[in-house]
DNA sequence: GATGAATGAGCATTCATTCAT
DNA sequence: TATGAATGAATGCTCATTCAT
C-alpha cells in the first residue's frame, strides 16, 4: 500500500513545511520585540494558525525558541568548515569567518542569546534542555582555536597571547552590541559594511598601533 | 536646636540608606535574573521589607532599574577623566580604561543594557523617559574618539582604521558577552585577571600577526 | 456544509449567549456594589468562569461597564418614540413616558450613572471614550422638549415655564434617588405602583395647589 | 490650678479648630474627586498636616466622611424650623424651603450621598455606623409631610395626591442628578438662578397644564 | 489534526491603616 | 501629640498552557 506511505510521508512533508514556518515567523517576532515582548499569540497570528497549533509542534515557548536557535546555528555551523577549508592562512581563513559571521546568521543569533540569555532562569532552562547551545559554542570556539593554533605554529600569529584570550576577542569583534542602537550617526558603526568588517579585521590583525 | 536638626538629618541619612540598599540589592536580583524575571516582591523579600515601600521611594519598576543604571553609570563617567588624564600616550590611556572600565562597573551596566534593551517595549520607554543612557554612551564615546583623534595626530596611531570603528571595537573587547557564561574551562577567559586584559589591550595595539 | 455553519454559528451564539451572561451578572454585581467596589474576580466567580475568560470579551472594566450602559440605554432609547407616537396629546405622551422610562431601564441606568458618575476619573475617562452618554442623554432631553414645545404650541402646556426647567423637571421626577433606600416604610415610595406613577404624573401637570 | 483647665480647654479648642479644618478640606476634595478617588494622604497634604493626624480625629475613613455629612445635615437641619415658622402657608413654607434647601447645603450632601451611597458596602457600614442619615432623612421628611399635612387640612393642598409620593417629588425637585453635567449648554439648567427655582416651584403648585 | 475558548498563576501598583520615634 | 515610613491586602490585567469540540 504506497499510498498510505505517500500519504503518511505527505503529512510528514506538510507538517514539516508548517514547523518551518512557526520557526521563520517566531524568528521575525523574537528578533522584533525579543523573549518577553513576544507572545505565543502573536507568533500564531502572523504565521496564521491558532495558538493551539503552535503546541502541536513545540512542548512549549521555550522549546520553541530553542528550535529557532537550534536550527540558526546549526546551518552557520555546517558551513563553517566549508568556508574555512578554501583558505590556507591564519589570517585569511579569520578574514573570511569575520565576513562569513557577520553576513551570516551569527548576528542574528547573537541578538538572540543577548536577548535570551539575560534571564537568568530562562538561561538555567536552555541549559538543562539542552546542551545544544553549549556544544555549538564551543564548537566555535574550537574551529577559531584550531586556526589560531595552526596560526601560531605556522609563525603567522604571536605566540605572546594566549589562545582563548585571542579567540574570545575575535567572536567580540563581531557581535553586536546592544548600545549600538543608541550611538548617534558619527558614533554608529554599520556592521554590514565591506569595509567596516576590514577595517575590523585590520585592527585585530596588526593593531592600531603605528610601527616606528 | 540641634536636635531637631540632627534628627532630621538622621531620618534622611536612614532613609538614603534604604534607598542605596533597595538599590543594591534589586541590582543584585536584576543581574541575576534579567529586568523580566525580577519581580517587585522578590526585591522586597531579599531587602526585608514590604512592596509598598520600595514604592515609596521608586515610583515604578522601571524608574527603579533606571535609578539604578544611572547611579552606576554616573560613578563610572565621573572617574572617566580622571583616569584617563594621568596619561600622556593614547596607548596608555587606552591600558588604563581597560583596566578603569572592566574592574569598574561598565561591565555590570553593560550586562544590564543588555538585558534591558532586550526588550522593545521597554527600550522605547527608557529612550523616552530618559535621555540619559544615551548621553552616557555618548560621552563615553567622545572620549575615546578624543584619545583616537589625539593618538592619530601624535602619530602614535595609525590612519588607515576609521576612528568610530576603532572605538567601538575597543569597547567590543572589554564588553561581557552572553556566551561567556557557556563556555568551559578551557575556553573561558576569566574577564578579571590583568593578564588577560593586557593581553586584549596587546591585540588592539599591536594586532595578533607576527612582523615579518 | 451545513454542518460547518452551523457549527460555526453555534460558537457565535454560545460567545453572544455567554457575553450576554458577564452583561447580565455584572449588572446585578454593579447595582448592588458599585463601580468601585465591583471586582472583576466578584463578576468571574458569580458567572462561574475566570477572570481571564472575561477580558476576552471586554478590554478592561471600563469597555466592561460602558457595554452595559450602552446596552441599556440603546434599549430605552430604540423603543421611546415607538412608546411616544401612540399619542397625541402633550399629557398623554408624558404619561406614556412616566411609566415607560420607570418599568424600563432608565431607572436602572440612572443609578448606574450615579454610581459611575461618582469618581471624577472615571466621569473624565467615559466622556473621552464615549460620547455615547451625552448623546443618550441628549436624545432623551430632545424629545421631552420637543413634546414640551409642541405642547405650548397647542395650549396644552403654559408658556410661563422654561421648556428645559420643565424638561429636567420631568426627569428628576421618575428617577430614583440615593435616599429612598434610607426611608422607612411610612415614607417610602414605591415607584414600581402604577398609582404613584400616576400621582406624580398629576403633580407634574396640575401641580399640589388646590384651585380656588 | 485654673492654667491647666484653661491649658486644657486652649488645647481642647485648638483640637475641635483642627478638626473643623480636617473637615472642611476632606469636604472639598470629596466633592471635587467623589470617595473612592479622594485618598487620606490629598487630604492630608491639603490640610498641611500628615496622614496619621487625620487618624487622631477620626478612626477611619469612613468615619471622616460620617463626620462631613454628619456636620452639613445637622447645619441644614437645625436652621430648617427656623425657616419654615416664618411663613404660614404650605406654598409659601414650601418656596422658602425650596431655596433654602437649595442653596443651602442639601445639595452639597446629596452630591456626597450620590457619590457614597454608589457602594453597597459603604452603604451598609455607613448604616450600621450611624443611624444619623436615616434619622436625618426621616426628619425632613417629616418636616415636609407636616407642611403638607396641614396645607391639605388648610384646604390649600388638594387632597388626592398621597402625602409620601408628594414629599418625595417635593425632594426631588432639588436634588441635581448625574446626568446634568453631561447636558449642553441649550438643555442645562442652573440650579442656582432664583428664576430656575422659582419655575420649579411653580411645576409643584400649579403643574405645567393650561387650564382650560 | 486544528481550533480558540478557558484557565489561573503571576505581576505591578495603590492605599487605608498602624506604630515606632 | 504629630509624624510619615512601613505594611500588606486587594485589584486590574496578561499570557503560557490546556482541552473539549
Amino acid at each position: 500500500m504506497p499510498s498510505i506511505h505517500t500519504h503518511t510521508s505527505l503529512k510528514e512533508r506538510q507538517r514539516e513545511q508548517r514547523e518551518q514556518l512557526i520557526l521563520q515567523v517566531a524568528e521575525e517576532v523574537l528578533l522584533e520585540k525579543g523573549y518577553y515582548e513576544t507572545s505565543m499569540e502573536e507568533i500564531a497570528v502572523r504565521v496564521g494558525i491558532s495558538k493551539g497549533t503552535i503546541y502541536l509542534h513545540f512542548r512549549s515557548k521555550e522549546e520553541l525558541i530553542t528550535a529557532i536557535l537550534q536550527r540558526d546555528l546549526r546551518i552557520v555551523l555546517d558551513n563553517l568548515d566549508t568556508t574555512i577549508a578554501r583558505y590556507t592562512t591564519a589570517r585569511s581563513k579569520f578574514e573570511a569567518l569575520l565576513t562569513y559571521l557577520n553576513t551570516g546568521l551569527l548576528c542574528k543569533n547573537t541578538q538572540f542569546l543577548s536577548s535570551i540569555y539575560s534571564g537568568v532562569d530562562i538561561q538555567r532552562k536552555l541549559k538543562e534542555q539542552s546542551s545544544f547551545f553549549r556544544e555549538a559554542i564551543e564548537f566555535l570556539f574550537q574551529r577559531i582555536t584550531r586556526i589560531i593554533e595552526e596560526g601560531k605554529e605556522a609563525g603567522e600569529i604571536t605566540t605572546t597571547i594566549a589562545t582563548p584570550v585571542m579567540a574570545r576577542t575575535f567572536l567580540s569583534l563581531i557581535t553586536p552590541r546592544s548600545y549600538d542602537a543608541l550611538l548617534q550617526q558619527k558614533y554608529h558603526v554599520s556592521m554590514n559594511s565591506d569595509e567596516t568588517l576590514q577595517q575590523i579585521g585590520k585592527i585585530f590583525f596588526d593593531g592600531i598601533v603605528i610601527e616606528k
